[in-house]
DNA sequence: GAATTCACACCTAGGTGGCAATAT
DNA sequence: ATATTGCCACCTAGGTGTGAATTC
């Protein structure tokens, strides 16, 4: 077969928009792991509602599929590296392919996920491995938030979030159409709690105390292109 | 001031053909960084005297330049890991801007230089650094080869380093011309080693062997735009 | 009928030598 | 006179949504 040079040879995406977090109470001369990986939120299937604009549970939910993990890239280092800097996920990839070997994220279609920030202390990690589950217990810490819960989607099913993506991922430039940017933006801004970057605070000694921290929760609906 | 698209912000170039070896003799559950640095072949300037084709002496070199060190991005790994894989420094790049802030490799212009590899063993290098000398003595072990002695410059002096370049490297594509390649090919062929792109085998065990084992030296003449 | 896939135009990001302009 | 710089067209490599075709 003859490949064109701008055929998609895989099928996945990137994370859009990426999750950001902000490390503090780390020890600064400890050498750290920081992974994602992305958990269902319950065990239903989903389908949209066009007239009454929301999802409806359709089922329960598909097979389990192969566990992945994403080693944030500038992983291993340092406390103090980690701490000076925002944490950013944006180069994490997701599949629905379920016989996927590029070790991306394997998540199924219409189903509710939600991201995890795994901080590892180094000499507690001997089996991190992108294709195994995050190790548990002593020198691991697991953060997740309700706001980045999201639906996996293969074709938009809400016109707002069509407009987000177009309007802030740069790679979607193309798309943009100046005469309806300001007032569309505004309308998102008032139901997304991402129109700045969510960068998020984790701090080990007051955990417990986190959620009282984050503002008022709202619901981020990401979505994935098969 | 409003800066196009296209504009060139650092002047700085890959190094191409980029050097690649081969790594034998390492204990495969050792943990080794690779690096490369760059050191002058002597104390010279020189200028090339196009009706003789060759390099001529023309002074003393220029004052020296900050040290730089290229970790090869694949550090950490084990020895298992460095073996298994052909290591490639296409990555690398080359600037004469003495007042270089991003960790390139600093070089004077119309000098003569020779890279060299170096494997550090991971428990006898505290003080890696980009910005340092490499570290010497027990676990560091550094090679060279005298085949890969180059000459910087800022503009091409000979019309088959040129034709080399646009014909193999992907990136200068839009300056093929068909028609001159064949014939333009072979007499590169006959002059430089570089044809097929370099591996060479570094041995621990059996260093002081090795120049035999590479077959005749050729004089490669690498280039770079500042 | 709804969900998914695929080729595509259009971007970002950055690596080429050419060549005219500038610096030494 | 020679060496260097800056801008450019033209590439590689890969991340977007679109809309038609396909699958289920």
């Amino acid at each position: 077969i003859i490949l064109t040079k701008t055929q998609t040879l895989a099928p996945y995406l990137r994370m859009f928009p990426a999750m950001r977090v902000k490390i503090a109470g780390l020890d600064p001369h400890q050498q750290y792991y920081i992974a994602m990986d992305i958990v269902p939120v319950d065990n239903k299937r989903y389908r949209y509602v066009y007239h009454s604009s929301k999802w409806m549970v359709a089922g329960n939910a598909d097979s389990p599929v192969p566990p992945r993990v994403y080693i944030h890239p500038d992983s291993l280092a340092s406390g103090d590296t980690w701490m000076r800097q925002v944490v950013s996920f944006d180069k994490l990839k997701l599949t629905n392919n379920e016989l996927d070997d590029q070790g991306h994220i394997i998540l199924h279609s219409m189903h509710k996920y939600q991201p995890r920030v795994h901080v590892i202390r180094k000499d507690f990690s001997s089996e991190l491995s992108p294709n195994k589950p995050v190790p548990s217990g002593e020198g691991v810490k697991t953060f997740s938030f309700p706001e980045t819960v999201f639906t996996t989607v293969t074709a938009y099913q809400n016109q707002q979030i069509t407009r987000l993506k177009i309007d802030r991922n740069p790679f979607a430039k193309g798309f943009r159409d100046s005469g309806r940017n300001r007032t569309g933006l505004e309308a998102i801004m008032e139901t997304y709690a991402f129109w700045r970057p969510p960068v998020r605070t984790l701090t080990f000694e007051d955990f417990t105390n986190m959620q009282k921290q984050q503002g008022k929760p709202k619901c981020v609906l990401w979505t994935f292109v098969g």
